[in-house]
DNA sequence: TTTGGTTTGTACTCGCAGTACAACATACGA
DNA sequence: TCGTATGTTGTACTGCGAGTACAAACCAAA
């Protein structure tokens, strides 16, 4: 359970896959055992059984999403930057982590049961986008909203589902050519949104009479 | 298998809180025998097993999402208004039932696995949404974007995230009100983005200088 | 009353997570 | 060199709970 050593902790990832495939149920922690290579034994020498890999892995993934989030954050930009920056983050991990996000997926429901992963989940995900609206709201390059906490969930789930749901059709080719494509959309949405009145970026023409 | 009798049906539903609560796996059947009345031999003499109980939990919710959906989106008005509308729908639906959404939080694995749920879910979610953004290309109430497919994704993403977090919220003393709350919030943030030029809706006073 | 579907209790099988433990490896001092 | 501590692994076992088997009711209709 404690401090896990690398040479195990990198084989562990090779069950990522099976889990994603199958969900953390199908799988067997025999099946772990093979496809990792680490034997049963070891396995529940070191961690607290089945959960407790998927507990490790999603773990692994929240801590590379938050990290890079985190340095696009605290950039000097203004808040509007930061958000684009920050939703290209999170693609890019995701986008080249797609078996992990898969598992995420699959098995969000023990994920967020698990206490410390509902934490990680959160200061991942939501809350640097929470303060990102915050201050967009004080340094004048995002809009004041009627409701700010509904506003950043819904955010949060633009950029958090468009994702997923990428690493669920499968890995592709080249992951941060598609992590370019949906984050500049997802940047479009929250940024200029869907409504007709021209956008403000300048990189579109849509101008047909 | 087929056609459970309507008296079982409902007390089946009995079980939504548990599942919700403990997850799939956290709970026996025979908590869900107890939690509903019916004896477990009775469970599998109409049901595959657990998997079936959720599934016909989660088809139901499913369907009563996209009725109301379809609903809202087949008005006459412009193609924005019944986003609006649809995203009002979508959003009442799940706060009336949160606990059939925290079950499909919880196992939305399992559920991506059951294909007959993941055509559902797709039907209920998404494609409404895709051809909305398209009509409103057409009809001229929403902009063009430039990857459809992605932004539409993201917009279920927004909505449904909402919806769904505001179910793992524990229900509320007025689901309703919610509804509106979130609904407001979504429709601002996908319809008019986050980006400082002005609103056009109207009901927006955010002048300080 | 017979027939055919349901309902339910009881008792069973069986797969798999998790445990126990013994044998072995390795390392680091004394 | 031994001893002690810490990891590694095989093997055999326990226990829980899903799913099954089945027989005995039950309840229409015909």
């Amino acid at each position: 359970m404690r401090k896990l050593p690398a040479k195990l902790a990198s084989q562990l990832y090779g069950a990522a896959e099976l889990i994603a495939e199958r969900g953390l149920d199908g799988t067997k922690i025999e099946d772990i055992a093979e496809a990792t290579g680490i034997p049963k034994a070891t396995i529940y020498y070191h961690l607290d059984g089945k959960n407790a890999v998927l507990e490790f892995l999603l773990t692994d993934l929240l801590e590379m999403i938050a990290g890079a989030v985190g340095v696009a954050v605290s950039s000097a930009e203004d808040a509007r930057t930061r958000l684009e920056a920050a939703v290209a983050a999170q693609l890019g991990v995701m986008l080249e982590h797609p078996f992990l996000c898969r598992a995420l997926v699959g098995d969000l429901g023990r994920a967020t049961r698990l206490p410390d992963l509902a934490v990680a989940l959160r200061s991942a995900f939501y809350e640097p986008i929470e303060k990102l609206l915050a201050d967009g709201v004080a340094d004048g390059s995002l809009r004041q909203v009627a409701d700010p906490g509904a506003v950043a969930l819904s955010v949060f789930g633009a950029i958090t589902v468009a994702g997923l749901s990428a690493a669920v059709e499968g890995p592709s080719a080249d992951p941060s050519a598609d992590a370019a494509r949906f984050s500049a959309a997802v940047s479009e949405l929250i940024l200029d949104g869907l409504a007709t009145p021209r956008p403000r970026g300048g990189h579109e023409s849509d101008d047909r009479p």
